[in-house]
DNA sequence: GAACAGCATTCCTACTATTGGAACACAAGG
DNA sequence: CCTTGTGTTCCAATAGTAGGAATGCTGTTC
């Protein structure tokens, strides 16, 4: 969609997008120029400039690099601009203590939304999510709490585009999502059972602001065998904190 | 230092860097433009190829541009990267050197904590500490470190079990320790004397993280009956290195 | 211990892609 | 309705990048 680009850096950030998504801590050169299809002197210029600015690290040792301390400061610059966040973080380590379960939040990007925090229990076997990676709208308890609370006319456009299976129990029928769409603002909180991911379960309502509209979700959840039978007392925790989150918000 | 530079790449970085700085949510072309000394042209551009990465996004209503999905996921990347061990390791040595005295670092095990490495002084008689066994975190300069961090529910879930007696010294009276543990907060350290091994003395603090929680502890140690002489040092010396690896660290 | 392999880094010229002034479009405010 | 401030597009000049090849470095193999 955007117009007018430049090529030299559009190529630059893809570098840097792929420090992110690797799971490895360093690259190397020839990695990066192999995986990206660029030249190594090219990908040598780039990283000397990201590294001048403390985007990247060099180890002086192994020759390879890292994301460096400017990096952090540009994730920590995002989430210090989503003020829901400051509002809720504080939360959920409450919420997992009250529940035993993992406590997390999310924010809409659009047609996709993400985890931005979780707070996990003190115990063996425990539920975590990756933050940061988009999710869709349709599968999961989080997504579904979004997708509930829209406009009518957003869930009618989100509809009819494709749905994507994510695991065997995705619901992608448009009506059967609606009917569970309606039972989630009736009940005021979703619940799934491995829509997302297999072998988890969860929990999950929106913080809504002063429009009625949501502006971040909470869950809890855990593994799916033992997270059934806890399902009703944590929802009843749950929506006890979305609520008092929502009136915070100018909801009411 | 960075050799081979790309000026195209490090203008680009300049603006990503203009986003975590700047205290504003949002940026227009314009205000980028003058205060990097750059083109309306070549910010436009910049801004276009980021855009395509998710690294910024536009306002399409206000025309103004704020940091993206990918910005937040480079910053995720790097604190999940960062081993306290790997960071604080190198740092033991030169306080080591710089005191005359041991520098020891540990981590949280639950309801205990470990040294998991140690820089000795080149002198005759000095301490060392066993590497690996768990010690309660109420007796002891590095324990009090961490219990002092810790949030209110923790410490209270904490003082409320029965607490070891390790020497002496060792304070197991829930009403003096949280007198200790404000003292520490205010000061920044903790000091003992004694109280978990006889004939020792040592100034621990923490390294904070991103959510302000302890990722570890280090400390000076040495044999009581010299250390209190070159305690104030040793905690200024302490303190100036823990207070810059929380900042690697993402904690302000 | 010498030859080798694999890596990062530097060099240098052809040439492609960026540059930036100016023109344009659009919105808000006087 | 004109003005002033945006962000965006256009285009020719040229400055800066690209990339193959050479170099230097490190660690490994026989």
């Amino acid at each position: 969609m955007p117009s007018q680009t430049a090529a030299t850096v559009e190529r630059a950030a893809d570098i840097l997008v792929r420090f992110a998504e690797a799971g490895t801590d360093t690259l190397g050169v020839t990695e990066l120029a192999e995986s990206l299809g660029m030249s190594k002197a090219a990908v040598h210029r780039v990283l000397a400039s990201f590294r001048s600015r403390g985007l990247v690290v060099l180890d002086e040792e192994s020759r390879r690099y890292s994301l460096g301390l400017t990096a952090m400061r540009l994730g920590l610059a995002y989430l210090d601009r989503i003020d829901v966040r400051r509002l809720a973080t504080p939360e959920l380590p409450a919420l997992s203590r009250l529940t035993g379960e993992t406590a997390t939040l999310s924010i809409r990007t659009g047609d996709t939304r993400v985890y931005i925090d979780q707070a996990t229990p003190e115990r063996e076997v425990i539920m975590s999510v990756s933050l940061g990676v988009p999710y869709p709208l349709h599968a999961g308890g989080s997504s579904k709490a979004f997708l509930a609370f829209l406009s009518e006319e957003e869930i009618t456009r989100y509809l009819s585009r494709s749905l994507e299976t994510m695991t065997p129990a995705t619901v992608t029928d448009p009506g059967r999502l609606r009917t569970d769409l309606t039972l989630i603002r009736r009940r005021g909180y979703a619940m799934s059972i491995a829509e997302r991911q297999s072998g988890a379960a969860s929990v999950a309502a929106p913080i809504l602001d002063h429009h009625g509209r949501p502006a971040a979700v909470i869950s809890v959840c855990g593994p799916a065998d033992r997270f059934m039978a806890e399902a009703d007392a944590c929802a009843a925790a749950l929506l006890q904190t979305t609520d008092r989150l929502s009136a915070e918000l100018g909801h009411h």
